[in-house]
DNA sequence: TGAAATGTTGGGGCG
DNA sequence: ACGCCCCAACATTTC
């Protein structure tokens, strides 16, 4: 019988994993991971996802115990552990599923062409995107306009999700392998053990926040995603990023929501939906055409753009320290539950950008130390949209205005009293801009601005002034 | 997936 | 009754 090596990164999951399906029908299934100096270095600079790793591993092996397989863990070069893997377990092939990273890609193909050149089989699959991300347009060339892009996909049909394989037979001897532990002991530190209090990594947790999310919330997800503190997002996106769940799953998941839809208002709202799902793809577009994405701007002009910002107000805008309260509930949210709502990153990262003008990649290196749904071609993309020198991006000139954005979307100022508590006192307006609270509101709420809540970091008005004056230095170049 | 500045319009107070 | 001014309210333009 055929003994294929499943090499797993990034896609802890039983369901709708083309290379384990090709293979458990092929015959024995030897799954493997490998804590590669690839890796070690990847997961030094996430840390929140180094928790969800070890999470996703641990929930990954017991998934495959219940099917009587063991997930095997190696330490060391990835070539070299898999060619072990191979002699020890007399297997012939190696199957894995893509990944899209250059520094990853630029790997992968290295190793298969190594293990090739002894004889050894190697196949490779897509299973961590809707559609292969290397689409061009009738131009031959990449999209550069995400509404063409949609369009396009929405002609294009979505591959058929794969179920869990029924049978799948493991290998009838033990192999060496490093306990799960070996990572354990790494990943959890006392920074993140706050982690457990919001979240549960892992195949059936998010199998079934899709099934709750794809029951009530799909409905109501176009008008309510813009609203802090609505609860309406899916809370998907650790798990996406980790492989927990596939995307194509919920695609056509949501898309028989879709067709049983008749309502108008909750069809869009599954639109809308599907269409952020879209946006997840379309970063991995741009990371497959343009894979300096990851550290260049995409407008050149903007690599000689005049950034100014200290170090100083960088370690403000982490800490939520700014005096902005929107801002400074993002960045707690995300310190505290390794996640932010959606509409707060833009503006916590407009105003590290533009507020500050200290460079996007200080912010791209904060949210991948801290996001559990770090992904780097999203964080490469979403970086460069909010600076403006991204593909299809805000122009530099819009420039968010962090109150009118919280009282436009926290209109009741919840999610700011939940995340800077010293604030939960002030009433609205004043919650949105505490600074202009008369001293009696001020004393009734118990606040005393640079003392218990600190003054803005920058005035909004002349912070405006001179980002677009920095701006006009690169315009046109 | 903006916000601010500037322009236009029309109702109402008032001499 | 009429012109004048003020200024919301909305529209357009500019950044």
């Amino acid at each position: 019988m055929k003994r294929t090596i499943i090499w797993f990164r990034k896609d802890f999951r039983l369901h709708d994993h083309p290379a384990l399906w090709e293979a458990a029908k092929e015959g024995i299934v030897i799954p493997v991971y490998i804590w590669s100096d690839e890796e070690k270095l990847s997961y030094s600079k996430s840390e929140a996802s180094f928790w969800w790793l070890y999470h996703s591993l641990a929930s990954l092996d017991k998934g495959l115990q219940t099917h009587g397989l063991k997930l095997f863990i190696k330490d060391g070069d990835e070539f070299d552990a898999l060619l072990e893997v191979m002699e020890e377990a007399d297997a012939g092939a190696v199957y894995f599923n893509e990944r899209y990273e250059p520094d990853e890609r630029k790997k992968d193909s290295r190793i298969a062409a190594q293990l090739e050149s002894i004889g050894k089989e190697v196949q490779t699959f897509h299973g961590h995107l809707l559609f292969t991300p290397d689409l061009l347009n009738k131009q031959g060339e990449p999209y550069k306009v995400f509404t063409s892009y949609w369009k396009r996909c929405m002609q294009e049909v979505v591959a058929q999700p794969f179920p869990v394989p029924e049978k799948m037979q493991g290998i009838d001897r033990e192999l060496q392998t490093l306990p799960i532990d070996h990572i354990r002991t790494l990943a959890e530190r006392p920074w993140n053990e706050k982690f457990h209090q919001y979240w549960e990594p892992g195949e059936q947790v998010a199998i079934g926040k899709w099934e709750q999310f794809s029951d009530d919330g799909i409905f109501y997800y176009g008008t309510e995603r813009d609203l802090i503190s609505s609860g309406s997002s899916s809370e998907l996106s650790p798990y996406l990023a980790a492989g927990n769940i596939s995307v194509k799953a919920i695609w056509y998941s949501a898309k028989r929501v879709y067709e049983e839809t008749t309502e108008m208002t909750a069809r869009q709202s599954i639109n809308s939906f599907l269409k952020q799902l879209i946006w997840r793809d379309f970063a991995y577009h741009q990371l497959i055409h343009y894979p300096d994405i990851i550290r260049l701007p995409l407008r050149k002009q903007f690599a000689e753009f005049p950034w100014k910002g200290s170090n100083e107000q960088l370690t403000k805008w982490k800490v939520g320290q700014t005096g902005y309260p929107l801002v400074d509930a993002g960045m707690r949210e995300l310190w505290e539950t390794g996640v932010m709502h959606n509409r707060v990153r833009m503006v916590t990262a407009s105003f590290l950008v533009k507020h500050l003008l200290i460079p996007w990649g200080k912010g791209y290196s904060w949210f991948e130390k801290t996001l559990l749904d770090f992904d780097t071609a999203n964080n490469a993309m979403g970086w460069q949209w909010v600076t403006g020198c991204g593909i299809d991006c805000a122009p530099y000139f819009r420039i968010f205005n962090p109150f009118l954005q919280s009282e436009k979307f926290d209109p009741d100022g919840t999610y700011i009293r939940k995340w800077v508590p010293e604030l939960s006192r002030l009433p609205v307006p004043y919650i949105h801009r505490p600074w202009e609270a008369p001293a009696k509101v001020l004393e009734d709420a118990d606040i005393q601005i640079g003392v218990t809540y600190p003054p803005p970091i920058v005035d909004h008005a002349a912070a405006r002034k001179r980002a677009l004056l920095a701006y006009q230095e690169v315009k046109g170049k």
